[in-house]
DNA sequence: TTTAGTGCAAAAGTTTTGCATGGTC
DNA sequence: GACCATGCAAAACTTTTGCACTAAA
């Protein structure tokens, strides 16, 4: 299915109208597994030369999570960082020298936040983990 | 140990000067186990007739921050949410509907990390987890 | 006495809102 | 055709910063 059509049935699942502004702002979330900023959504919807308002970024974003297809994270203060739910849970290695990215084909972590969640109560629905070092080359 | 002597000492290991106005940041801070927004902060300064200004809260908030002393949380987007903590390694369980915050005692993630950063010739220096989910009550 | 810390007010950001217009269902 | 959604600009907030002044060490 294009993506088009995708973003089209997911907004439609969520009691939105599939607008092109819409499904400009989820093409930018698909591409942005590690979240990204209402401000770097707008940044990055401009340069491909789609011209959305940023009020209307924020309107997006904020159906979006109230329906659950996003998640609002926030990493500084001031600031949240918005992620595509669906998209495929990752992890990165950072290296704090060259800023080489590895990504973690997949997340082994769920056996560790099953326990965690069991030993305290909790009903896990997400984590995020950011691993920083120094790559081989940079060691 | 009186609480005032005890803050004292926690600004001292900081470097930082013990100030009244930090002292009572702390005391706020002591009895929000959940933690509270620089507002709610400044405001229960103000309620116990603490003369204390906003920038001197955020500065001292900063200030805790980076000591390790305290954690930013952020629930919604566009104000964070501090809370004191111990100066040792740890994470936070955070529950999505309440804002209640479990501390686990210890990272026991080391083996782990220590895996992958052999795998991808890495040197592992730093690490971040966040885990959200429902807690006990709100589930 | 030295230097870090404070208060105030202004500035810099981010996020929200009002309202006329335009597009989707 | 009804009504949701958009764009723009202004407003509301949170957070940061500059500067003269105060107080801790």
């Amino acid at each position: 299915m294009p993506t088009v059509q995708r973003d089209g049935a997911l907004l439609a699942d969520l009691g939105l109208r599939a607008t092109p502004q819409r499904v400009a702002v989820l093409e930018v979330l698909s591409g942005a597994p590690d979240g990204a900023t209402a401000q770097e959504i707008h940044d990055r919807l401009r340069a491909r030369g789609e011209r959305v308002g940023l009020a209307t970024v924020y309107r997006t974003l904020a159906a979006l999570t109230e329906g659950g297809a996003v998640d609002a994270l926030a990493h500084r203060p001031g600031e949240a960082c918005y992620r595509l739910c669906g998209s495929a849970h990752h992890h990165n290695l950072v290296c704090e020298r060259c800023n080489r990215v590895v990504e973690l084909a997949e997340c082994d972590l769920e056996p560790w936040l099953a326990r965690l969640g069991d030993a305290h109560g909790f009903r896990v629905t997400r984590h995020s983990v950011e691993v920083a070092g120094l790559c081989a080359d940079c060691a």
